[in-house]
Parts: C-alpha cells; structure tokens; sequence
DNA sequence: TTTACACCCATAAATACCCATGTTATCCCA
DNA sequence: TGGGATAACATGGGTATTTATGGGTGTAAA
C-alpha cells in the first residue's frame, strides 16, 4: 500500500497555486483519484477527482488526501441514522469544511482563502506525508512542531531504553527555503 | 461515488433568485434531478430538472437534494408503515412542504417564501453539503452551526477512534522522517 | 390587466487549460 | 569515470472557459 512519507516544501504563485510533490501524485494516482493529465474530459470536482482537503481540527495545518480519506470520512458517518440532527451537524463539521481541490494538468492546485488563513500560509507551503493522509503546513511552524515531536519521541526512548536509532535520516526537503 | 462537500455563499438577487454552486450542479446531474412531474423526457427544453427541497426538521435551514435524496425521504416513510401515528406526522413534515425547484438554464433556482422564512434567508444563502444532501443557511446562522457542530466532532472523535482523521498529528508522526 | 415565472442575453471575475523556462537529477556513451 | 545529452519537476505567465450575477422580455396563470 502506498503511504505519503517525506516532507517538501514548494511555493505558492502569484495565482496562488502551489505544486504537489510529484512523490505525493503518484500515491494519489494510485489511491484511486482521477487526474485529468492530457487534455482529456475533465474531472468534475466533484466527481471524485482532485484531492480532499479540510482544516485540520486541532493544527494550524491543510489535511488532504485521496479516495482513500475520503472513504474514511465517510466511515465516521456510517453508523448513524439517516437524516437525525446529530447525523446533519456532525456532516456539518467532516463534509462542510471539506474542499475538493483539482489538481491541474501541471500537477498544482489552487489553495483557496479559507484554507490559506487557517494554516497562516503565505508564500511557502510545508507538504507532510503522515501515511494515509499528508499535511500542508506553514514551514516555520511545521519546524516548530516537528521539533517538539522529537523531543517526545527522544522522551519515549528513554523509557523504553532502546536505544537502537540507527541513523538521522537527512531530510530530502527541496525549495527555495531552508 | 458522488457527494455534497464544502460551502458555498451565494448571493439572492433581486428576483429571489440564487445560483446553486456549480459542484452541487455537476453532482445533481449525475444524481438525477428530480421531475415535477413523471416525464421521462427532460421536463423543460432549459432547465433539466428540479432539486428536491424541504423545511430541515431540526434547524433553521433547507434541505436539498436529488433524486437520490428523494428516494431515501421515500424509503424511510415506508419503513414506518407500522407506526402510522408516527408516519402521518412524518408525511406531513416531510411531504407537507416538500418543494421541487426547478433549475433554470442558468443553474439557478428561486427560494419560494416559505422556504425563505423558515431558514431565515434575506440576501445571502450559504449551501453546505452534507454527503448525500445539501442544506441552505443564512449564513450567519451558519456559522453558528458550524462552531457547535465542530464541537460535536471534537467530542466524538474519541468514540470514532483510530483510522478516524487521526487528526492528532502526533498520533501518527513518524520520529524523524525514516 | 397584473403578477409571477421561465427564458434569454450580457458581463466581470474566477477558474481551468496550455505552453515556456530554469534547474536539478539521471542516464548514456566515449 | 567524466561529461554532455535527457528527462522530470517546480514555477511563471498567457489565454480560453466557467461561473455567478444583473437585467430584459415574452408567456401563462390569476
């Protein structure tokens, strides 16, 4: 199965659109979204194509995903009854903030406004595998973060006492930051 | 499989007019439209159907959607049959002031008063999709909603557990990047 | 007649589509 | 093994479509 790992950072034009890591295309390709890539019919964007995009609810940060998360969406729903008023305002919260993005012919989609303000982004955009799903992230604030995941991680070793950390993986970031 | 997703704010023009977010469209057209009446042709040279609409029972707003919609609103009266007490009252608060709003050539639709009032609309409507129905808000009663329902989800995303949208970042964070 | 509505056209703005370029990593061959 | 040719990718920008919105007009119902 194939998972969003690694993270790159790229830019956000001057029409803000911004190009997913060709690494990610590939995983989307495969998890069941349709890209239009020659100049076939599009893709509606609701049609299943593009990828699903929402705030993250407890990060400054973009979720987005495939067929794959939105099957997950949808999972959460299942289960309760049709047309109850906790069903509605539960979609309220999982498919009302949801946008579907299209990727263009280019491999780029456009971040609208919304999105764009709940994870502070301006100029650069911190893509983040996290295996299912991967994360858009302002990169100074995903430096942040990831920092203190570290020292979390470094915590649990010490409690677990194994060591066995082979090496510090160098990070395969590319873009003009850094 | 086709879904409602994401919000849309549009705006009531001075005939009582509104344009339904292009993305709902595409989705309808794939759903099939509701017809007013049993034709199998195209109702109207123009619009190519109507969209299925009715007072949301527990909140100030509308409910719509298409044929898959009406289907369902259909098959949940059947399931009442026993309990009849129960199923006149559904009948009527569903059917009762079921309305079906034909789409222009343009992709829009005129809100009738009625619907107007209960969902409290002067000039602005927000769509908001909910999966396999949309529902119409003012909105800033809306917006309301979406705090409340947001949560809603934070509450539940316990009981939903994992595999949900971990959206716990650290959750599933790789240690470094390896 | 008067009113409400369906239909038609016009337009600005947002969006999708297309092609071009610079840069980097990869491959092939001498 | 070095170096030039090649391919993949991120990025910039021009242009054609879509979309939302406003308004005019005919037509059918009241």
């Amino acid at each position: 199965m194939d998972r969003f790992v690694s993270t790159f950072t790229n830019k956000i034009d001057a029409k803000g659109r911004v190009s997913i890591p060709a690494p990610f295309r590939a995983v989307l390709e495969r998890d069941g979204y349709s890209q239009v890539v020659g100049s076939a019919a599009p893709a509606s964007p609701q049609s299943g194509g593009g990828i699903y995009c929402y705030p993250s609810l407890d990060a400054a940060a973009i979720d987005g995903g495939g067929e794959r998360l939105a099957q997950k969406i949808d999972g959460l729903l299942r289960g309760l009854a049709d047309y109850s008023d906790e069903r509605d305002e539960l979609s309220v919260a999982l498919y009302g903030d949801v946008q579907i993005l299209n990727i263009d012919g280019d491999g780029r989609i456009v971040l609208p406004e919304g999105l764009r303000a709940h994870a502070g982004l301006t100029t650069l955009v911190t893509f983040v595998g996290l295996g299912d799903k991967f994360q858009m992230w302002e990169p100074k604030a995903f430096e942040a973060r990831r920092k203190s995941a570290r020292e979390k991680v470094q915590e649990h070793r010490k409690l677990f006492g194994q060591g066995g950390r082979s090496a510090n993986p160098s990070d395969d970031e590319r873009g003009g930051s850094a």
